[in-house]
DNA sequence: CGTTTGCTTGACAGCATTCAACGTTGGTGG
DNA sequence: CCACCAACGTTGAATGCTGTCAAGCAAACG
């Protein structure tokens, strides 16, 4: 949109204008983020590994499936989305992504982004070109052993969501979901008893496998009983521990 | 079971003299595994790399979830499964991992298994000891780079269960999951149109997200329209076309 | 202030689960 | 060799959870 206006007005301002150098060794999310195991004089050598932020406005997609792979996108500031489209038209919303979390993984495996990343919110990343990340692996083990375990972590992570669409009833999707969001949010420092969701309705269904009329009713239901308040995307948990009992409860 | 009567005649085997000394050099599936894109001065060197191979007998955990992570695990002959636990006593089918196959990603993310890996059937894996890997992947680009990439598809591989989990009907999974097999099998030499599953129907249906009586029932209805033959576990493919359609359809 | 988008709630239908019985296979021992 | 048992697979009937369809409400946006 903005590009379209520019080019009407007779020149092209490039894509990266509206970026912004930085330094890893100056960011706040260092505890967060890849270099969190790296001692202080390597994480300055990461600042040439770090070329540049990118700001993704609301609705924006950072990359689309198909796309040539390049580079991973550390989140700074926002929140995403990924999601895979069906042969037929389905999608399914595979994760939401917060500061400090990494974005392209994905993309590794064929040179080509596999999902999209879309942009709940006007976001802004750090752009990671892969080839210099992984020379920058080759040279400081620390920065390797920390991608791996990022990797690694996103299966592991992957492996739970599988556990909770293969066999969880909805309460129990619903439940492991928003524990999940507040263990995320309360190691960032923000509170994890209220809290604004920055996805709609039907994103959550699609995460979790449900329909959207499903999550709204199972939200009404544990206002109903006490476990938490919601009005629209506000959430206030009440009763953390029933929450967390209803995620470890057996099927029947 | 051998080492309980080892021990009982005297004197202890020690683990590794039921196992092998090997090379990836002279391994006959070089072009499915690690090796894949190294030239072949560095695969000889990669000998250095897989330190022996272990067998596992049919039953047998390979690792369990919770025990320390040092190695990964090349699936050499056999078939596994990997399966995580839920809280209450639930557990989830995560994969089938067949011959070229990579074991025990999960864990590095903790140093500590997240997912039991259990063979389906008498089965070899060569060990790679992780230290050693990230050290000759610092050295070997061409590793580096073939391992993550390992890594990258893993997640993706995942992604498809989830959209597979979080939104198709019983058929539909059950036609993705005997299209990917017949896929796996077909890159191996094996025929794609015949084949013996080397899993129950309840192992099938926990990696489905179904029970394993709408396994059983999906596979008569899919014989009753002349999709395939089934009896047991042999399983002949008659149109795969139509199995290739099933999944590409809209829910409806 | 009206329109659009997202959320909630109700009634009904459908697909998968549950419970149960029966059939098949493979291994063991009489 | 056959009987028996245990494990696995198949099939039927009934229940139930979630999806579907529809209407109404609330919030956001221009």
């Amino acid at each position: 949109m903005s590009s379209d206006h520019s080019s009407s007005i007779g020149y092209q301002i490039p894509v990266v204008a509206a970026d912004f150098k930085v330094a890893c060794s100056s960011c706040n999310l260092r505890e967060l983020c890849l270099p969190v195991t790296m001692s202080e004089p390597d994480v300055d050598r990461l600042d040439a590994l770090v070329a540049l932020r990118k700001n993704v406005k609301r609705g924006q997609a950072l990359f689309r499936a198909g796309e040539p792979f390049m580079a991973l996108y550390a989140v700074r500031t926002g929140f995403f989305k990924t999601r895979v489209a069906g042969s037929d038209g389905r999608d399914q919303v595979t994760g939401f992504q917060m500061a400090g979390e990494l974005l392209g993984l994905d993309g590794i495996s064929s040179d080509t982004h596999a999902c999209d990343a879309v942009a709940l919110e006007d976001s802004q990343v750090c752009v990671i070109p892969f080839d210099r990340m992984e020379e920058m692996a080759r040279e400081f083990p620390g920065l390797q052993r920390e991608f791996h375990k990022i990797m690694s972590r996103e299966i592991v992570r992957e492996n739970g969501v599988m556990l909770l669409l293969g066999g969880m009833r909805a309460e129990e999707r619903l439940a492991a979901f928003l524990l999940n969001l507040t263990k995320r949010l309360h190691a960032r420092g923000f509170s994890s008893s209220s809290f604004v969701l920055r996805m709609k309705r039907e994103e959550i269904g699609s995460y979790l496998g449900l329909k959207l009329e499903t999550v709204s009713r199972v939200f009404s239901r544990f206002q109903d009983e006490g476990l938490l308040e919601v009005q629209q995307r506000e959430i206030k948990i009440l009763d953390q521990d029933a929450l967390q009992r209803l995620v470890n409860a057996a099927p029947c």
